[in-house]
DNA sequence: TCCTTGTTGATTGTATACAACCATACCCCA
DNA sequence: TGGGGTATGGTTGTATACAATCAACAAGGA
């Protein structure tokens, strides 16, 4: 890959690296992202970076504290059951307004992207896998013809890999590929209602997938748990 | 009003002063935005110039060209179609997921920015009436309690401003007061499903009211009809 | 031991200088 | 007279210097 573009829109190349890194898992929510060190690894200057960082805020990947740099978004609870929720009213919404402009090929293009994360999910690639699942449902929105509506679906399936990031446990965080395929027969039958139907669980199923409870580390009771155990058990 | 805020986060009060000339139509779309101008107005620097003209084109709301400036932004025709068309996947997906979460007190708030709007159009301040219709529908959808929601939602609004801008006609660009009105009756009855119906026909209206054929001079068949005018003395 | 307070190092916030670029206007030549 | 190449002014793009801020640490006193 091309280290840096010496020419133009240096920028846009940082921007798609870091946004590329934040949604493959490589850089985990919490991850600290100072000003310089950032601008000596892509060799730009401050100007540049901070540029990208504002760009990456403004997307919700990363958060900037005044004074205090930024670090990769650890999104809330709240804030992660509603970008679920509103994902939903998109998303079936989009299929509900795809009648009548769904062609073959489109649909040959989602089976391919669907074969290609149940192969990466076979050889055990897990950013891979969950990068095509977002991909899935970017092309598939991207079937309804509205551009303000699939920048804000990709802006949104971009933040949900950071809530798996976060929250997923290890194990079956990306979509159940029969989900996917079944969505693409639905569509190809132009039963678009249940398409969308379906989607809605789908998405509710991935979201039931998610550990809620595991957030804050709970400093205190592990503590006191730890302090209990030598002091019942082995003395100090 | 106030110059300049000599404290903290000018960047904050420039943008929002931006932000509030561009939705009053105070700011038409295709003004341009010279970085030393702006600077020299609000009393700052062109680096923060620019991080206000960066989220503002995040928004939607103006263009930056590269080398050549920022500008308002004109919407084009099939952008403003997208635009009421991911309004109303959004809105009535609100409304649709408000029930049982709606206060007396919130009705009441709905009903005196309407009473508002109303008073602003009886007196004729056009700006005030936009922005008061455009403050019902975020206020509408932040009931549903989904911040996410929430603001996708407004800043589509602010955007629908632009838009309104560019194709409305003098008279008759807000909501008419009475479907509002039925809103929130609607809500009040707690027929949350008629509800957004009402509102996917209400943004339908909206959209209706606007003179799509205008855009684009259309310099090229202007000019062909006068050479064939001159030339053949009348028509043809 | 705990709390307070001053210092220090590192990091971000801002302004400004300079380079690059585009659009206009001008001039020369056919 | 018109077309094309070229100066020029004005505007944006980038780097860097400096100021402001915060967190961590150390030292002093109760």
């Amino acid at each position: 890959m091309k280290e840096t573009s010496l020419t133009p829109e240096r920028d846009e190349t940082i921007y798609s690296h870091l946004h590329a890194a934040i949604c493959d898992s490589r850089l985990l929510p919490g991850t600290r992202l100072p000003e310089d060190t950032l601008a000596e690894t892509f060799g730009a200057s401050r100007t540049i970076i901070r540029k990208v960082l504002q760009r990456l805020a403004y997307d919700g990947l990363i958060e900037i504290r005044p004074n205090r740099g930024a670090l990769i978004a650890e999104p809330s609870v709240p804030e992660a059951r509603d970008i679920f929720a509103t994902r939903r009213i998109l998303e079936c919404g989009a299929l509900a307004e795809m009648a009548g402009k769904v062609s073959a090929a489109d649909l040959a293009a989602l089976k391919a992207i669907n074969a290609a994360e149940d192969e990466a999910q076979l050889k055990g690639d897990r950013a891979a896998a969950i990068r095509l699942s977002g991909e899935f449902h970017v092309r598939l929105v991207d079937l309804a013809g509205n551009a303000v509506l699939s920048e804000l679906v990709a802006r949104l399936i971009a933040r949900s890999s950071l809530i798996i990031a976060t929250y997923g446990s290890p194990i079956s965080v990306t979509c159940r590929h029969s989900e996917h395929e079944q969505i693409i027969d639905l569509i190809a039958r132009g039963a678009f209602t249940e398409a969308a139907q379906w989607m809605g669980e789908h998405l509710t199923t991935i979201e039931r997938s998610l550990r809620w409870e595991q957030e804050t580390p709970d400093l205190q009771a592990v503590l006191r748990e730890f302090i209990d155990g030598s002091a019942a058990g082995r003395g100090k």
